[in-house]
RNA sequence: GGGCGAUUAGCUCAGUUGGUUAGAGCGCCACGUUGACAUCGUGGAGGUCAGUGGUUCGAAUCCACUAUCGCCCA
C-alpha cells in the first residue's frame, strides 16, 4: 500500500469496475423491498455545479445505504431537455455562425439542437459518474425520448379530455426577449428604484369637448378647464388606457364619477369609474386603467366591461394602436411620450419610487403582461389531490416546515400557462382542421388529413412533472412501473419545491392515482464560505470538478454530506474539504496499520472468545455497537450529516487515537491476546468502513478490499463478486453494549491524559520515561490490570509504575494528580518547584470546591430530588461523592507541601 | 404586508426527545516520541450559546417579545 491515499489511483478504476459488474442495477435476488429514487434530471445545457454534487451526494448515500441493507434499490438517471435554456444556447451558437433560428427553419434548428444534445448530454452524465453516482445507467432516460414523449402526449390528452386543459386569450407573462409566454413561476420580482409620473388628463365638460389641436403642438389641451391627475410608473401604457378609476368613497372625486377623461396623445374618451381596487392613499387616488397590460387593471376591466386594447407587438414595440408612437420600443416610447406630455403641459411632476418589477428568470429582461392566446392547465382539481396526499401523510416532506410552504402555494395556485412559443420541446399534440375545430389524437393515432399541428411546445416542467413514472414506462403497465412505482424518496433542492415537486405531485396523483413518492427530502443551497450565493460575477464559484481533481470525490462528498443539516443552506468552507481529504488519508493509514498486523490470515479474524477480551477490547466493541445503533437511528431520521460526523469522530477520536494505540501494546503480548486484538481490529474496522461507505464510496471500497482479502462472507449476495457495495450494512445489537467497560475505560483514559498533561506542564521531554505511583483505592484492581497500557500511553517506565491501594508517605518532590478518588504522583527530580506546584493545586482546589458546592446545593434542593428522574439524581449523588473525594485529596496534598 | 430560517469559540459549523464541566474541523500557543499516518501526534488557550422576559427542580434546547441578517410568498 502507498504511504498516503491517492484518489487518482482509485476512483476512476473502481467506478469502471462497479459499472462493469452491474452493481448499480436492482438485483432480482434482493431480500428486501424496493427502494427507488428518480434523479432530478440535470439540464443538458448544464455544467456540473455544486447543486449537482449535492444531490448526487445525498441520493447516492441513501441508495448505497439501502442497497447494503438488502433493499432492491433503483436509482433512475436521466437528463432534461430544458426547453428555454437549450434553445437559447443553440440560438446563440447559430448567431455566432452568422445565421439564426429563423433563417435555418424549424426542422434544421431541431436537427442542430439534437446534435448539440448528443454532444453535451454525455458530458453531464460522465460528471455524475465522476461523483460516484450508483445509478442504473441501463435505465437512463431523456425527457424527449420516444417513450417519455408518448407519456407527455398521453398526459396531455387525458387532461384535455377531462376538461383540465383549455385554450384561451388571457393576460400572460410575456418574455419579449425570448418571444414566448412563461409561467408565473418563471417571473422573478426585484425591488427597483424607478420614477412615478403624475399626469393630468383633461376632463370633458360643457366648456371643453376635446382637443382642437394636434398632439405635440403644445396646444393640445387648450381650453380644458377640469382635470384628473393619475400617477403611473408606466406612462407608455397610457396608449392602452380605457378608464380612470378612483375609490368609491373618495369624496375628492365624487363629482368626477361618470364623466369622461380625454386620453393624452390619442384623444380617446374614457370613463371615470369607481372601484374598490383603488387605494386612496396611493398617488393622487386616481389610477389609470390599462386592462391589456396590467394584471390588476385586467381584473378591474373585467368588472366594468372595459375594452381591452393591446398596444404592443410580441417584441414589445408599440403596435398600430399606439398612434404616433407605433413602431417604437416600449422604453423609447416611454421617453417620447414623457417629452410630449411635458410639452403639452400635462406632466405635473416626477417622483422617485420603489416598486417590484417582474424580471424574466431566463433572460433577465422586464416581463411584459401581454394579452395572448395560450394553453392552460386548470390546476385547482390537481392541486387538491396534491394537497390531500401530504395532509393525509401519504407523502411526507422533510424538513417538515416546508409542508406549510407547500400548502400555502397549492392553496393559492393559479392556472398554469403551459404553451411556449419555442421549437425545442414537446410539440403540443393538438391539430386544427380547416373549419377551425381541434383534434387531440391518441399517441399512436394519425392526425386527420389536412389538419395542421399547433406550432407551440409545452413548458419543460410539464414533462418533468411526469418524470417519476414516465421514466418507468408509464402509460404502459411495464414490469418496472409495477415494481418500482410509486418511488420512495424525491430528493432535491427546496428552490424547486413549486416548479417541480408540487407539479410531480399534481400530475402523479391525478394520472397514476397515487402520490409519486412517499417522502420528499429537501436540501439547502450551497453558498460560498461567507454565505454569499455563488455566481460568476462575484468570482466565488467553486467548481466541483476542480475540487475532485485536487482532493478527491470522497472529500467533496463527505464535506457536502456533513457540513450542514437538512433543508438548511450550507456555507462551503474549502478548509473543510481539506479536512475531509485528510480524513480519507487517516482511514488509509489506519487500514495500513491493521492489515500489517493481520498478515495474510483473515480466517482467524472471525472467531474469538468473549472471555479473552481485554477492557479496551470490550470498550471499543461497545462503542462501535453504540455507533452502529446511532447511525441507524440518524439515517432512518434523514439526519445523514450527523451520522457522518459520528462515524468520523468514532474512527478518528476513538478507534485511531486510542484503540489502535492500545492494540500496539496488546499485540506484543501472548498469542491469544494478539489473536483477540487482531479480531477486534478487523471487526471494528471492517464494520466502520461499511458504515462509512455511503459517504465515501471510493476509499472505503479500496480499503475494504485490502482488509477483507479473499475471506469475507459478509455479503447479502454470496454469489456476487466481492464488493463493499453489496456487503451487509452493520445492524445494531443492543446486547453488545457494555456500559461497565465504557465507564472503566473512561477512568483509565482520564488517568493517561492527566499524566500526559502533568508531563507537559512540567516540560518533561517526550523522550523521557518517568516514574509514577498511583494510589488507586477501590479501583486498584482495575488499574493494576491496565498498568501496561497506562505505562505505555503515559510514557511511564514499565517497571517504574506502582499501583497501590493506599500510601502512607507521599513523595515530596512530585507532581500530584487527583482524579476523583484516585491520585497519582510523578516524582520529577529537579523539575518540581514546590511553589508552582502549590499554586497549581490551589487552582484545582478552588475549582473542586466550586464543583462540590454547586452539587451540594443542587442536591439540597428538595424539588430537585423529588422531581428529577431517579437516574439523574443518582448520577448527581455519585458525582458529588467523586468531587468530594477529589477535594479531600487536594486539601491533604496541599497540607503536605 | 404575510410566512419561514439563522444568530453557539477568531472562522465554518454540529449539538437527536430539556439533565454532569456546551463539542468538531480550521486557525492560535507549546512540544515532537514508537515501523499506520507531518494530509500526523501530544498537551493547552479560547464561549454571558444575539438580547430581554417567562415556563421548569433544571434551558443553547420549550414559550413570548426585541434586534440583526437571509430567504419565500403577495
Amino acid at each position: 500500500m502507498a504511504k498516503a491515499y491517492e484518489h487518482q489511483q482509485v476512483e476512476q478504476r473502481l467506478y469502471a469496475w462497479w459499472e462493469r459488474n452491474d452493481f448499480f442495477a436492482p438485483r432480482a435476488d434482493a431480500p428486501g423491498p424496493p427502494f427507488v429514487i428518480a434523479i432530478p434530471p440535470p439540464n443538458i445545457t448544464g455544467e456540473l455545479h455544486l447543486g449537482h454534487a449535492m444531490f448526487v451526494t445525498i441520493e447516492d448515500l441513501m441508495i448505497r445505504w439501502r442497497r447494503m441493507q438488502g433493499y432492491k434499490t433503483l436509482w433512475v438517471p436521466g437528463t432534461d431537455h430544458a426547453g428555454i435554456a437549450t434553445q437559447t444556447q443553440v440560438e446563440r451558437l447559430l448567431i455566432s455562425e452568422g445565421t439564426s433560428r429563423q433563417a435555418v427553419g424549424r426542422e434544421e434548428f431541431l436537427r442542430r439542437t439534437w446534435a448539440w444534445k448528443e454532444k453535451y448530454d454525455g458530458e453531464i452524465t460522465r460528471q455524475l459518474r465522476r461523483l460516484g453516482a450508483s445509478c442504473d445507467w441501463a435505465r437512463e432516460r431523456f425527457t424527449l425520448d420516444a417513450g417519455l414523449s408518448r407519456a407527455v402526449h398521453t398526459a396531455f390528452k387525458r387532461l384535455y379530455d377531462d376538461g383540465l386543459i383549455y385554450r384561451g386569450t388571457y393576460l400572460v407573462n410575456w418574455s419579449p426577449q425570448l418571444q414566448t409566454a412563461v409561467s408565473d413561476l418563471e417571473v422573478e420580482y426585484e425591488q427597483r428604484n424607478v420614477s412615478i409620473w403624475y399626469v393630468r388628463y383633461p376632463v370633458v365638460d360643457t366648456a371643453w369637448r376635446g382637443p382642437q389641436h394636434p398632439w405635440g403642438s403644445g396646444r393640445w389641451a387648450e381650453g380644458a378647464t377640469s382635470w384628473i391627475t393619475v400617477a403611473t410608473t408606466r406612462p407608455e401604457t397610457i396608449l392602452g388606457d380605457t378608464a380612470v378609476a378612483v375609490a368609491p368613497d373618495d369624496e375628492r372625486y365624487t363629482a368626477m364619477l361618470g364623466r369622461q377623461a380625454v386620453l393624452p396623445a390619442l384623444a380617446r374618451h374614457i370613463p371615470i369609474i369607481a372601484d374598490e381596487y383603488v387605494d386612496k392613499e396611493f398617488g393622487t387616488g386616481a389610477v389609470k386603467i390599462t386592462p391589456a397590460h396590467d394584471k390588476n387593471d385586467y381584473e378591474v376591466g373585467k368588472r366594468h366591461r372595459l375594452p381591452l386594447i393591446n398596444i404592443m407587438n410580441k417584441d414589445a414595440t408599440i403596435n398600430s394602436e399606439g398612434g404616433p408612437y407605433a413602431g417604437m420600443d416600449r422604453f423609447a416610447a416611454r421617453s417620447e411620450i414623457l417629452a410630449d406630455l411635458e410639452r403639452e403641459g400635462l406632466l405635473v411632476k416626477t417622483e422617485p419610487h420603489t416598486m417590484s418589477v417582474g424580471i424574466s428568470q431566463r433572460g433577465g429582461e422586464v416581463i411584459e403582461p401581454l394579452l395572448s392566446e395560450q394553453w392552460f392547465v386548470r390546476t385547482r382539481p390537481l392541486a387538491d389531490l396534491a394537497l390531500a396526499a401530504v395532509r393525509e401523510g401519504r407523502t411526507r416532506i422533510i424538513p417538515e416546515r416546508f409542508e406549510k410552504v407547500y400548502f400555502h402555494w397549492l392553496e393559492n395556485i393559479e392556472d398554469w400557462c403551459i404553451s411556449r412559443q419555442l421549437w425545442w420541446g414537446h410539440r403540443i399534440p393538438v391539430w386544427y382542421l380547416p373549419d377551425g375545430s381541434r383534434v387531440v389524437p391518441e399517441p399512436d393515432e394519425a392526425p386527420p388529413a389536412g389538419a395542421t399541428q399547433d406550432p407551440d411546445v409545452l413548458d419543460t416542467w410539464f414533462s418533468s412533472g411526469l418524470w417519476p413514472f414516465s421514466t418507468l414506462g408509464w402509460p404502459e403497465s411495464t414490469p418496472d412501473l409495477r415494481e418500482f412505482y410509486p418511488t420512495s424518496v424525491m430528493e432535491t433542492g427546496y428552490d424547486i419545491l413549486f416548479f417541480w415537486v408540487a407539479r410531480m405531485m399534481m400530475m402523479g396523483c391525478y394520472l397514476t392515482g397515487e402520490p409519486p413518492f412517499h417522502t420528499v427530502y429537501l436540501h439547502g443551497l450551497v453558498r460560498d464560505e461567507h454565505g454569499r450565493k455563488m455566481s460568476k460575477s462575484y468570482g466565488n464559484v467553486v467548481n466541483p470538478l476542480e475540487v475532485m481533481d485536487r482532493h478527491g470525490t470522497d472529500a467533496l462528498r463527505f464535506t457536502l454530506a456533513t457540513s450542514g443539516t437538512p433543508g438548511q443552506d450550507l456555507n462551503l468552507n474549502p478548509q473543510r474539504i481539506e479536512a475531509a481529504r485528510n480524513f480519507a488519508n487517516k482511514l488509509w493509514n489506519i487500514t495500513r496499520f491493521v492489515i500489517g498486523k493481520l498478515g495474510e490470515d483473515r480466517e482467524s479474524a472471525f472467531s474469538f472468545s468473549p472471555l479473552a477480551l481485554s477492557l479496551a477490547d470490550r470498550w471499543i466493541l461497545s462503542r462501535y455497537s453504540r455507533l452502529v445503533g446511532d447511525v441507524d437511528r440518524l439515517m432512518e431520521g434523514y439526519n445523514f450529516g450527523e451520522a457522518g460526523r459520528q462515524i468520523h469522530d468514532f474512527l478518528w477520536g476513538e478507534f485511531a487515537d486510542w484503540y489502535v494505540e492500545v492494540a500496539k501494546v496488546q499485540l506484543e503480548g501472548d498469542e491469544e491476546t494478539g489473536q483477540v486484538t487482531r479480531a477486534v481490529l478487523y471487526t471494528v474496522l471492517e464494520g466502520s468502513l461499511c458504515l462509512l461507505h455511503p459517504f465515501m464510496p471510493f476509499v472505503t471500497e479500496e480499503l475494504w478490499q485490502y482488509v477483507t482479502g479473499d475471506g469475507s462472507t459478509m455479503s447479502n449476495y454470496p454469489d456476487a463478486p466481492r464488493t463493499i457495495m453489496l456487503a451487509a450494512y452493520p445492524e445494531a445489537e443492543p446486547t453488545a453494549l457494555d456500559e461497565a467497560a465504557e465507564r472503566d475505560w473512561e477512568l483509565v483514559r482520564e488517568l493517561i491524559v492527566a499524566i500526559r498533561n502533568a508531563r507537559t506542564e512540567y516540560k518533561v521531554e517526550a523522550a523521557r520515561w518517568v516514574t509514577a505511583m498511583v494510589v488507586g483505592g477501590e479501583r486498584s484492581g482495575l488499574l493494576r490490570a491496565q498498568a501496561p497500557l497506562i505505562a505505555r500511553l503515559g510514557r511511564v517506565k514499565a517497571d517504574a509504575l506502582t499501583i497501590v491501594e493506599t500510601l502512607e508517605r507521599k513523595p515530596q518532590h512530585a507532581a500530584a494528580i487527583v482524579l476523583g478518588a484516585i491520585e497519582c504522583y510523578l516524582p520529577l527530580a529537579g523539575l518540581i518547584d514546590l511553589e508552582a506546584e502549590r499554586a497549581r493545586l490551589g487552582k484545582e482546589l478552588a475549582a473542586a470546591e466550586a464543583d462540590v458546592a454547586r452539587r451540594e446545593a443542587k442536591l439540597a434542593n428538595p424539588s430537585f430530588t423529588d422531581r428529577a428522574p431517579a437516574a439523574v439524581v443518582q448520577r448527581e449523588r455519585e458525582s458529588l461523592e467523586t468531587a468530594r473525594a477529589a477535594l479531600e485529596k487536594l486539601r491533604t496534598r496541599l497540607a503536605e507541601l
